[in-house]
DNA sequence: CTTACTGTACCGGCTGGACGGTCTTGTCAA
DNA sequence: TTGACAAGACCGTCCAGCCGGTACAGTAAG
């Protein structure tokens, strides 16, 4: 699969998480995101033939920056574990008080059906945490606990302070061992 | 505010939040609700003149709903504190496999800051917390496990089994003291 | 070199349908 | 009779997807 000439498909997925991000979920439509990318309708649709398409490249190329991240901090530190390596790449995500997945509504809304494969990742790296720790009981509570924190950014809910938030990732952090 | 013939209102609100739920957050339309709801677009349209206000009413119905519950189960077990009555009363919230909730997804596409009573709600719930406990690495721990437990069933995520969230109840039910 | 052809990348006007909201016309209790 | 309330046809807007173009790179025959 050879590239002729430019390739668009990075500069519009991102546009399409900025106009997401910026204008809200429900004003994401090709029109804007074609406009954010500096590029045509038509040149949009030719890149994703369809509003799905586009979701499911959003959705793939989320999931691909965060396996990469992943590996890259679990690496790093490997010693500690990959929870604590979660942890903290949750924790430095969370800090952007912007979303950068908002466009997650708009792919809901859409079609639920579009988050499988986020889903699928998630019990994936659940299943993968439990065969790292002996303790279940604290895995879930400290698995939990960053959902709520990755959630809490999703909303743009700031109802933790900065110190409550270094002061919640300490405490995992211990909890994890 | 008197009604003087049947009270649509209530059938109108749980209309609503029967079609996101069980046709997605997406097909949430006037037309779809006053179907559900056995009235017209025009009597949808007389209760809740557009459809940001019905999304308020969604928001309010939903705020009081949850209030009455946790007031009740606080004053069951009172002696307990105010956290275990929360974590109690989110896992059997969290135990229907379908979230009633699914239409703070179209709320959001809608617009955004339909969301903002819900946040002050559990900003001020944190902080009645707060001056429950000493422990405030607890507390923290606890209340995003709460949300991540919550945030999966809204999202549909059914990466924990019955066991594993049982166990997570009770590992949070510990922390909390 | 030139001409003719092919496939890639992109452009933007158009349309058909869906949806929110309005308006007119009922209907029934008081 | 009146007025709270319901019905549903209708209108304007927005938007996804379609389609007929344009431009250009490569190729290959003459």
């Amino acid at each position: 699969m050879r590239v002729r000439r430019a390739n668009s498909r990075e500069k519009i997925l991102a546009a399409a998480a900025d106009v997401a991000r910026e204008a809200g979920p429900g004003s994401l439509s090709l029109e804007a995101v074609a406009s954010r990318a500096g590029v045509s309708k038509g040149g949009l649709l030719y890149n994703f033939p369809t509003k799905a398409k586009l979701m499911q490249g959003l959705v793939e190329s989320y999931l691909n920056n965060f396996q990469k991240a992943l590996e890259a901090r679990a690496a790093a530190a490997g010693h500690e574990g990959v929870l604590s390596a979660y942890i903290k790449l949750s924790a430095d995500d969370c800090e952007q008080p912007k979303p950068s997945a908002s466009w997650m509504f708009s792919a809901i809304a859409e079609d639920p059906d579009f988050l499988t494969p986020i889903k699928a990742f998630k019990r994936q790296l659940f299943e993968r945490l439990k065969e790292e720790t002996n303790d279940l009981g604290s895995l879930l509570v400290c698995f939990l606990a960053i959902e709520g924190m990755r959630s809490m950014n999703l909303f743009d809910s700031d109802v933790l302070s900065q110190g409550e938030r270094e002061l919640l990732v300490a405490s995992l952090l211990k909890i994890a061992g």
